[in-house]
RNA sequence: GGGCGGCUAGCUCAGUUGGUUAGAGCGCCUGCCUUACAAGCAGGAUGUCGGGGGUUCGAGUCCCUCGCUGCCCACCA
């Protein structure tokens, strides 16, 4: 890694190559610290949400992965213990669904398979194609450690997710039953209530009458949405209170297309005000349904099968449920039993996956009994133990929270981590075990079967934080590593993951020991600290991606078009909390361009290395000074790009503590570019004077204070920026770096205060160099060509001539009492200047401008004056607003002075 | 039916607890191939801060109201 740059950054000649060395050198890697070794507010551990097997990189994972890999990036720069965990997770129904689609190719199906083949050939699937996205991210320079990788399958995680299901049951957490539940016709499984996505949909309310038994003209009509599923009605239900009932109460009304008999029931839940009052009872189908079955002891008739086909024997019998709804809305019709057909908006539950109407079905499934772990969890939050970011998600997740209801454990899929669970043939009941049981526990018959359910995916990611340390062994990873500082994730998955984490952290880690001994508190049970909820990444226009509008946009794509560095910058500078991102490839080209800036920058630095050894100057980037300051007989420009240096660096570290990447970004932008680059650069070149005749000592100096502060800036820069900052790193360093990677360098600190005074002298020089370059373009006077100017009202500025001349191709700077008004002349608060040629203004353009800003200024001396003259803005206004607007009145009666000056001479010299 | 955001320059977005001149990038206009960088340099234009009302010495920022827009949650047939 020679100092030999290429002309132009070409980020893909660097990234491949420093992106499998990271991995190689195991640059991330932290073996677990002895214990007690390190201070534990030192130790920073992220679990990286874990990507589906099936998945394949977005720019979600890219934004998360992006953010999460600054912020370990950072700690680790500052010292800390700094560990990220990666791995993957098995997805059942995603991963299932992947190779069932597979086989649908190869025409057979898992059933033809059988299970244990099918789960074997998920497997081989997940050890061929399941890398995938880790691959990719390790393209993204992610720097986890790879050592760690976790597999939510893996061996050790399917003992734990076993031991953690025979623990919540031996607690009476888990129970199994016949209850309600989401069922996917298409999936053949139940998923949870999260997992069923609503959208509003126009259908239709149909009104059916059911003839009053025993009375040949009474009828009592009903109203429902899901008209196939009166085969399965045992009941109508009005409302006791509801007058137009009352008659009928304890009557029994004939089922259409049926010959059954069913009753009148009285239930609080039937709405007087909805439909006509009444409404069809089926418990097998709905769950309010359910409910009032069990109120009213009646039983419950499942008329669909697994794939929502009708199992009620007769003339509807093997139909699909759509199909049936039709069949039976014409017989209904034919018989004069269909009253009405209105419009009705309703929500419809489609599964999260395969968007098939879901069907809330009766079903033997198991639950988790949610609401200890939910009163923990809530207590975490409410008692500041976990602390969200944006702070509103906080609102989010209590709502979330306190309304939760059991959560539904069990999958009918075949891929997954199978309940531990074992049915026994001879007296039915359950053996709940860790290990195979050979017999049942309960009667001690052999003949005992395992339950062929699995769990599901949610329930082994939401032990990750301490399983993944060993959990349920008390090891020492376990001990120095829980609870995570922080969880970095989308919104998306808040209730989904990050909600169960908590509730299964805070229930299994209390009753795991503190590593000296004493009992767990609720503050340290918790899973991780602080939450950050990111973004979404949006495209351009603001839509969301999706496959179907077709607006994707690849990462891998973006990056081979502008280097992963551009897209990380991208993300960060986009990234401010609470709103989302749309991404814009315009700013990644720009971004790209601050890289190429950057690699330039580090061009012409090297380029005076090689110049000041070949006059004999030798500066070792080796020996630099450890710390960067500034002495009083230093340079104005060294000393102010020292202080600029300090301020952006405790900015930025500041901004990095709230997660203002956003802020971040832009402040190192702004500084490397604006500051270091425009004007330090700039100056340096005057300064390195490596002739024969110069001043050896200060060409030294100001080659040190370079190659220093541009060290700095790469190191700022270094976890946005992680390629470029280390080709560029190891390059400075001739090949032979102080570490194995920047990344294990020390992230500048604000180890001086800024100078106030010194930036505003600064400041001033400029200021006169930016006027006289403006006087100069407005004169006309050709770019190349030098001018003399006259400064008057700051002899200070006399000190910096040679600056001036140079960045302002001014032939000589002299300083006088005062400068007569003509159109060359323009004044500041701080310093008249007059540009000394000949060439005529452009008078009417002059003239527009001085009255354009007369105007302002008159505009804005008024609101100031007035407030200066307001008794109660001077009594109530801090001193310091006060005196800043005294300061800001004072300028602008000298500016307003001075333009007024300018426009008359202006007239004087238009009328000549 | 609840709840939460957003509306600031042509575009994408910043704007901390109300306080001095509302910012950035991109785009646009003008002039420069100044040997680190044309992926560049220099100079420049651009805003009734969604509408209305209120609180205050002072509002992009707080309150009320209206409008548009996005999202989350919910077992009303």
């Amino acid at each position: 890694m020679s100092r030999d740059l290429p002309k132009a950054y070409d980020p893909t000649a660097i990234e491949d190559h420093w992106a499998e060395y990271w991995v190689r050198e195991r640059i991330f890697d932290v073996p677990t610290p002895a214990a007690g070794t390190v201070d534990p507010a030192r130790i920073f551990t992220i679990l990286l949400p874990p990507p589906n097997v099936t998945g394949r990189l977005h720019m979600g994972h890219m934004l998360n992965q992006t953010e999460m890999d600054i912020l370990i990036r950072w700690h680790r720069m500052r010292g800390d213990t700094s560990l990220w965990v990666p791995g993957t997770d098995h997805a059942g129904i995603a991963t299932q669904m992947m190779v069932e689609r597979q086989l649908a190719n190869e025409g057979t199906t898992r059933q033809q398979l059988g299970r244990e083949a099918f789960v074997e050939r998920v497997w081989e699937w997940k050890k061929e194609y399941g890398g995938a996205i880790l691959g990719q991210m390790k393209r993204l320079g992610a720097s986890v450690d790879w050592s760690r990788e976790y597999f939510t399958m893996s061996d050790p995680l399917s003992r734990a997710v076993r031991e953690a299901f025979v623990r919540l049951h031996e607690q009476g957490l888990i129970y199994r039953g016949a209850y309600i539940v989401n069922w996917c016709p298409r999936c053949q499984t139940a998923i949870s209530d999260l997992e069923v996505i609503h959208e509003e949909q126009q259908g239709k309310l149909y009104e059916i009458r059911y003839p009053v038994v025993g009375d040949a003209k009474a009828f009592v009509t009903i109203a429902t949405t899901r008209p196939e599923t009166m085969l399965g009605d045992v009941a109508v239900a009005v409302n006791p209170n509801d007058a137009r009932y009352t008659h009928l109460h304890g009557k029994k009304l004939r089922l259409p297309l049926t010959d059954r008999e069913i009753p009148i029931v009285t239930d609080d839940w039937a709405n007087p005000e909805f439909g006509t009052g009444a409404v069809k009872v089926t418990p097998a189908h709905d769950p309010n349904d359910f409910a009032i079955g069990q109120r009213h002891h009646l039983p419950s008739i499942n008329v669909m099968d697994d794939t929502a086909h009708i199992t009620v024997a007769g003339a509807y019998a093997g139909l699909d449920r759509f199909e049936a709804r039709k069949r039976i809305l014409a017989d209904l019709e034919a018989h004069g039993f269909l009253v009405a057909v209105k419009d009705h908006t309703n929500s419809i539950g489609k599964c999260d996956r395969c968007k098939t109407i879901v069907e809330p079905r009766l079903s033997t499934q198991w639950f988790l009994k949610i609401q200890t772990l939910a009163d923990k969890a809530i207590a975490a939050v409410e008692q500041g133990h976990i602390r969200f970011t944006p702070q509103q998600y906080e609102k989010t997740y209590f709502e979330w929270m306190r309304n939760i209801h059991d959560w539904c454990i069990s999958r009918q899929l075949w891929w997954g981590h199978r309940i531990p669970a074992w049915h026994c043939a001879a007296c039915q009941e359950i053996t709940v075990a860790r290990e195979t049981p050979h017999a049942c526990m309960h009667c001690g018959s052999a003949n005992i079967t395992q339950e062929t359910d699995v769990l599901d995916t949610w329930f082994s990611s939401g032990l990750l934080p301490f399983t993944v340390f060993g959990w349920p062994e008390q090891t020492l990873d376990l001990a120095t590593f829980y609870p995570t500082q922080l969880l970095l994730t989308g919104f998306d998955i808040l209730f989904f993951w990050v909600a169960r984490m908590i509730m299964l952290g805070c229930h299994f880690m209390l009753d795991v020991p503190m590593p000296d001994g004493s009992k767990r508190e609720l503050k340290d049970a918790v899973p991780f600290r602080e939450v950050y909820i990111h973004a979404l990444v949006r495209d351009a226009d603001r839509q969301k991606m999706s496959k179907t509008k077709g607006n994707v946009i690849d990462p891998i794509e973006i990056i081979r078009h502008y280097g992963t560095d551009a897209v990380r910058f991208t993300l960060a500078s986009m990234a401010s909390p609470g709103t989302d991102i749309a991404f814009s490839e315009a700013r990644t080209e720009g971004y790209r361009a601050f890289a190429n800036k950057i690699w330039n920058a580090a061009r012409f630095i090297f380029m005076q290395i090689d110049r000041a050894k070949e006059a004999g100057i030798v500066v070792d980037p080796h020996t630099l000074p450890a710390e960067i300051i500034a002495s009083e007989s230093d340079p104005l420009e060294t000393r102010w790009i020292i202080s600029r240096l300090n301020q952006c660096a405790a900015d930025v570290n500041q901004a990095l503590a709230n997660y203002r990447f956003d802020e971040a970004a832009n402040l190192i932008y702004q500084f490397f570019w604006g500051e270091f680059c425009d004007w330090y650069l700039e100056i340096a070149k005057i300064r390195l004077d490596f002739g024969e005749t110069a001043d050896k000592v200060a060409t030294t100096t100001a080659l040190t204070t370079l190659l220093s502060v541009f060290e700095a800036a790469l190191r700022l820069l270094s976890p946005f920026m992680p390629f470029l900052t280390e080709e560029i790193w190891h390059a400075f360093y001739d090949g032979k770096p102080p570490a194995k990677s920047i990344a294990l360098s020390a992230y500048p600190q604000d180890n001086a205060t800024s100078d106030g005074a010194l930036e505003i002298s600064m400041g001033v020089v400029q200021e006169l160099i930016v006027t006289v370059r403006a006087l100069r373009k407005e004169l006309g006077v050709a770019e190349k060509s030098t001018t003399p100017v006259q400064v008057a009202r700051c002899a200070e500025l006399k000190d910096h001539a040679e600056l001036i001349q140079r960045l302002a191709r001014v032939s000589d700077m002299e300083i006088v009492p005062s400068i007569p008004d003509s159109p060359n002349k323009r004044s500041t608060y701080n310093f008249d200047v007059a540009v000394i040629y000949e060439k005529p203004i452009d008078i009417p353009a002059e003239r527009e401008r001085l009255t354009k800003d007369l105007a302002k200024f008159e505009k804005e001396m008024e609101s100031k004056q007035s407030q200066l003259q307001n008794e109660g803005f001077l009594a109530k206004a801090p001193a310091k607003v006060v005196d800043g607007l005294r300061t800001r009145a004072e300028e602008l009666t000298v500016l307003i002075e001075k333009t007024r000056a300018a426009l008359d001479t202006l007239d004087t010299v238009g009328s000549r």
